[in-house]
DNA sequence: ATGCCATGTCATATC
DNA sequence: GCGATATGACATGGC
């Protein structure tokens, strides 16, 4: 394979046909393309931004679409709905002292469109200049001299860095919901890490982002492989593979601290809280030193901590100690395919079994504890680590699932009275905006095990089934059998469709059983208690029985004694009861039998 | 740290 | 034979 990398530069064709089957030979040992040829991936390069340019002309045009649309709706917070705006389009802008500390709230009901985020972005963080593209981007690619001008609809969209960045404009497409993350549209000093984090918080952004490095890897031939982000250690820039066209400079270019932080965001609730002064702005941004800024929300909400200091340390000790394995140095499909390969890894994921084995961004998550997350966090972050595993799968599962009606983002394809989910789900679920776990137990608690039964839910929501669980479920058989053959469906749809059903219905049964098992348990209690009230009234009733034979005979033998004793013989004298008994026969009469046996008995003794 | 409890899930039997 | 249901066993998470 050396030979191969060291003559590749003067391939001919017939060499690069042979090459081309030798790394599909390869392409099991995880080997990439890059690797055997450089002409090629050149080649590749070249015909990968002809493609880029191609569809930033089209999503240019949808994004207008979309801009338009957009104006008109606002992201309810309760419900995660889009609801027509209700407010003039012109939002009131919140006061410039108070930007620094709003700007980030998603609570205050203010909102910043998508591309108004990218264009602050854009504007703020010209990045465009420090990613290392294999060949120079277009020269009217220029960046945004002032944030002053930051209101989209202000800018033409070739105006834009962002829009004019092949790579922005890539990432930024597929976006169709409005963000409510109130901002400020005047001038206001907005240094670089405020955007970022502003930017991190958006789940639009951080779908379209993974969506679309998604299509990057595939076009670079890294779709076969599927590693799971192992890394979050502040050197993991050293692990990124060489993505052509995307970044290998990491230090200075925030985008693959973008893409790298997904399961690392910062809460948003935490975001504003952060106070950063405007002079950061020319602040050269180190690997570090943006990782500390992202992962500081619990240094700062917990600033006197005592376990901070070795949550901080101690954590970060064991992730730069860890052995890095193979697979875990490689990160090109990040967190997009979560170690779940196949759909049907995927569907098993519930079983507790395959989970153990993969490598999950819950542990990348724990690694990021180094930066600052509490000791109370690493718990419950541990105490989550399945559901926070199977929340990523299962997302980004449905991500790569193109024909799902609900892969497009926030805004499905359904109409809004068809959705067969909660759009809040759809929002919470697709963007990785929220923590995924909550330190409120006691809502956790309250809420049962309603986490369990969305597993279901959000399976079916990354596979994109268009029904509603509680549909497949308790639908009869006949009317299910319709409606599944109503929807053109793929094989794993309908095996994943099966196990909802079988499982919910299971669920059922076993809570039936359960049930009817207490029920039985209890009724036997009862039946038991009866008893044994049965048997204290039968023995209290033999117990007076008793009572009553024993008086019986005492009355009798004084009756006896009483006849006796007035009994005389011939001469007048009382018979002896020694000597004598009385006995009564069948018809009542009574007669004086002497003791002759006994008296007998005696003497013979 | 540990045990208990509630619940979900699977495998299997039964209807 | 297939699907629904019942149930024992096990896993998991919360307390």
């Amino acid at each position: 394979m050396m030979e191969v990398e060291l003559s590749s530069a003067h391939r001919s064709q017939q060499d690069m046909n042979l090459i081309d089957i030798l790394w599909r030979q390869d392409i099991d040992l995880g080997a990439e393309r890059e690797v055997f040829d450089l002409s090629l991936r050149q080649k590749e390069d070249e015909l990968r931004r002809q493609r880029e340019l191609e569809e930033e002309n089209r999503l240019h045009l949808l994004r207008e679409q979309d801009k338009a649309l957009l104006e008109q709706l606002e992201l309810d917070e309760e419900t995660g709905e889009f609801m027509p705006c209700l407010l003039p389009s012109e939002p009131e802008l919140p006061n410039t002292e108070g930007n620094q500390n709003t700007i980030f709230s998603r609570v205050d009901g203010d909102a910043l469109s998508f591309d108004e985020c990218m264009q602050l972005l854009a504007e703020t963080f010209p990045f465009v200049e420090t990613i290392e593209l294999p060949h120079p981007p277009p020269a009217h690619i220029m960046p945004s001299p002032s944030i002053g001008n930051s209101r989209p609809d202000m800018l033409t969209s070739q105006q834009s860095p962002v829009a004019q960045n092949p790579m922005l404009s890539a990432l930024l497409a597929p976006h169709k919901a409005p963000i409510a993350v109130p901002v400020s549209l005047e001038p206001a000093p907005v240094d670089v890490e405020q955007a970022w984090m502003e930017l991190l918080s958006l789940p639009e952004l951080q779908q379209n982002l993974k969506m679309q490095v998604s299509d990057i890897l595939d076009q670079n031939g890294y779709t076969s492989t599927s590693m799971p982000l192992e890394v979050q250690d502040p050197n993991y820039s050293f692990y990124l593979p060489e993505l052509p066209g995307l970044v290998t400079n990491i230090d200075t270019t925030p985008p693959v601290l973008l893409i790298n932080n997904f399961k690392g965001m910062v809460p948003p609730d935490n975001l504003n809280q952060m106070t950063l002064k405007p002079p950061e702005l020319n602040t050269t941004y180190t690997t570090d030193s943006l990782c500390k800024l992202f992962y500081t929300d619990h240094s700062n909400t917990k600033p006197s901590s005592p376990m901070l200091s070795y949550t901080s340390n101690e954590a970060e000790k064991e992730v730069r100690h860890k052995p890095l394995e193979p697979s875990e140095i490689h990160v090109p499909q990040f967190s997009l395919t979560d170690g779940h390969s196949s759909a049907t890894e995927f569907l098993d994921s519930d079983s507790g079994l395959s989970m153990d084995n993969v490598s999950s961004p819950m542990k990348s998550h724990q690694d990021d504890s180094s930066m600052g997350y509490s000791d109370s966090d690493l718990e419950e972050m541990d105490s989550n680590r399945s559901e926070y595993r199977e929340m990523f799968s299962l997302s980004l599962h449905g991500e790569e699932q193109q024909s799902s009606p609900f892969n497009t983002g926030p805004v499905s394809h359904f109409p809004a009275d068809s959705l067969p989910y909660p759009k809040s789900e759809l929002i919470e679920g697709n963007g990785h905006n929220q923590r995924p776990f909550t330190k409120d137990k006691s809502r956790r608690r309250s809420a049962g095990y309603q986490s369990r039964l969305s597993r279901d839910e959000q399976r079916a929501k990354a596979l994109g089934i268009p029904f509603a669980v509680e549909l497949i479920i308790n639908l009869p058989v006949d009317d299910f059998n319709e409606l599944m053959s109503k929807h053109q469906l793929n094989e794993v749809q309908l095996v994943l469709i099966r196990d909802i059903r079988r499982r919910g219905k299971n669920k059922v049964a076993a809570q039936n059983c359960r049930k009817r098992k207490m029920e039985s348990i209890s009724g036997l209690e009862g039946e038991l208690e009866a008893l044994c009230e049965k048997k204290a009234h039968l023995l209290r009733e033999s117990a007076q029985r008793n009572g009553s034979l024993k008086e019986l005979k005492e009355q009798l033998g004084s009756l006896y004694l009483e006849v006796f004793s007035r009994l005389r013989d011939e001469e007048g004298k009382p018979y002896s009861p020694s000597d004598y008994s009385l006995q009564q026969t069948s018809d009542g009469s009574m007669f004086l039998v002497p003791r002759v046996k006994k008296t007998l008995k005696g003497e013979d003794k």
